[in-house]
DNA sequence: CACGAGACCTGTTCGC
DNA sequence: TGCGAACAGGTCTCGT
């Protein structure tokens, strides 16, 4: 479920603290809890609770939809999937239905992962290079240039939307922000990569900035019975809003499936250019 | 290489 | 009311 604006929003959070709980940096790791085996994508489960304890957590980052918690002798990166959440609370609180994964702090703090739909996962490494080699720039990388990001869709011939979900072209984008994106740049999902002119291009990127930018400064979206605190949702212009009034022209706003997700558009704002 | 289908999972909502 | 189908913010793997 979260998307780039959600993960950077949860990092946020677990590095500053919030209401009453202590930042995630600074701990250091008594132990590990693993409550659903396959939540631990690597190591084996005895060497991922060997090696955890007495390691302090020195940073909390973001790559792509990964988290990267910088412990003192490794990398804990996790990915949050569909469905999963990461929150501090008291050790002594009781694990909730869903928890997946928990590391009990020395402070007498922990650090939960709950994750409903079990699709999340976990891996403790020495180096993110390999896990990240295959991701694509981050959307607001300096050298994502206009005429780079041009260049990129060039050398592709597939359908837009799916294109921009995947993480190998470009990383951080999903369901909800990619539909909004492309409202935002008056694109239709079903363009093909290679046909956007340098000028289109440039309006995608922007568009593509742009609502990730607001996406974290609303805290992420919150939709669903999977409450986060965001607000973006209150935002959309597209997303879930199936024959609402587009807010630009007022046709109703169509949802179709594209690359097997759902997808929302203005039929009479996004037109398929050159068809 | 591009694309679609099927997996992996649980929970909620929709349609009859 | 009840029950199955469809669907949900993601990604992987396989076959064409």
């Amino acid at each position: 479920m979260p998307e780039l604006p959600e993960v950077e929003t949860i990092v946020r959070n677990l590095r500053r603290g919030t209401d009453g709980a202590p930042s995630l940096i600074g701990q250091t790791i008594q132990c590990a809890h693993l409550l659903w085996l396959r939540t631990l994508a690597e190591p084996d489960l005895e060497t991922f609770q060997a090696i955890l304890p007495g390691q302090t957590i020195q940073a909390v980052g973001r790559r792509a939809k990964f988290l990267t918690l910088i412990l003192s002798e490794s990398t804990l990166v996790i990915h949050l999937r569909m469905s999963g959440d990461l929150k501090m609370e008291r050790s002594e609180t009781s694990f909730a239905k869903h928890d997946r994964m928990l590391l009990e702090f020395a402070s007498g703090w922990r650090l939960s992962f709950n994750d409903t739909r079990k699709f999340g996962r976990v891996w403790l490494v020495n180096d993110t290079q390999k896990l990240f080699s295959n991701l694509g720039p981050e959307p607001d990388d300096p050298a994502l240039t206009p005429a780079r990001f041009h260049t990129m869709l060039q050398a592709r011939k597939r359908t837009l939307k799916p294109l921009l979900l995947d993480q190998r072209f470009l990383a951080g984008m999903g369901n909800i922000y990619t539909d909004e994106a492309l409202f935002r740049a008056r694109i239709h999902p079903l363009q093909s990569s290679e046909t956007l002119d340098l000028q289109d291009a440039t309006r995608l990127l922007d568009a593509i900035k742009l609502t990730l930018a607001q996406g974290i400064e609303a805290n992420g979206a919150s939709i669903d019975w999977v409450y986060r605190g965001g607000d973006f949702q209150n935002y959309f212009q597209v997303y879930q809003q199936t024959n609402n009034p587009c807010p630009s022209c007022g046709q109703p706003i169509s949802k179709t499936t594209v690359g097997q997700r759902g997808t929302h558009f203005c039929p009479h704002c996004q037109t398929l250019k050159g068809a």
